[in-house]
DNA sequence: AACACGATGGACT
DNA sequence: GTCCATCGTGTTA
């Protein structure tokens, strides 16, 4: 299977967000299932990074879609996104919980040893998603085809949807929008209790 | 040069 | 629910 082509991206970050749960997304010996995402979007959206302008941090969310913006968040955790919309358009789709599909040993020897769980408390989070993949910043711009790649979904799932995580820093129209998507039914998802039936 | 703070996660009460 | 590790980034000077 070939990974999703650049059009794929070329389209608003709620849509793409949309159409990535249930998609897989591929790195260094682990394979996901998609099951949580949210999007950012452009222009008008305090939330984005893109919102104080081109940066050299966020510079690859202005480039072509198809395209990773890997940061590092608290000092700790480096988060995935997607690049979406045109280029010059800085949109993207946050990765924010996945579901293994291959690489389990993999997953839980990157958080360390003493790791025993297998469950969902493995990957439901964006930051524990980042080091289940081995990611890091020197991956931010890479091309999401080859050694970092999504797949596209063999079945349409369910989706919930509600407001975003962590973003009590923007204004409060952009906190309430339910831009937060994730696969129904999932126990793959974090902050399931705050995600309802898209209308 | 100095500063404030974050698209988080784990430990703990 | 609270606390805080840890450091790159953007802002201000």
């Amino acid at each position: 299977m070939p990974p999703l082509p650049s059009s794929f991206y070329d389209r608003d970050a709620l849509v793409v967000a949309r159409d990535l749960i249930g998609a897989e997304v591929a790195h260094a010996g682990v394979r996901l299932r998609i099951t949580e995402v949210e999007a950012y979007r452009y222009p008008g959206d305090t939330a984005n990074h893109a919102r104080v302008g081109r940066t050299p941090r966020n510079a690859p969310m202005w480039g072509p879609p198809g395209h990773a913006y890997v940061y590092l968040c608290y000092g700790l955790h480096h988060l995935l996104n997607f690049v979406t919309g045109p280029e010059g358009h800085p949109a993207a789709v946050l990765l924010r919980a996945a579901e293994v599909v291959e690489g389990l040993d993999l997953v839980i020897a990157r958080r360390g040893a003493g790791e025993t769980r297998v469950g969902p408390v493995l990957l439901t989070g964006p930051g524990k998603v980042g080091r289940a993949l081995a990611l890091d910043t020197s991956h931010s711009g890479a091309r999401l085809a080859g050694p970092l790649a999504v797949y596209a979904r063999e079945r349409t799932p369910t989706i919930l949807a509600g407001p975003r995580i962590g973003i009590d820093y923007a204004e409060p129209g952009d906190r309430e929008a339910p831009w937060r998507l994730a696969a129904a039914g999932s126990r793959w998802v974090s902050h399931p209790k705050r995600l309802w039936p898209e209308p």
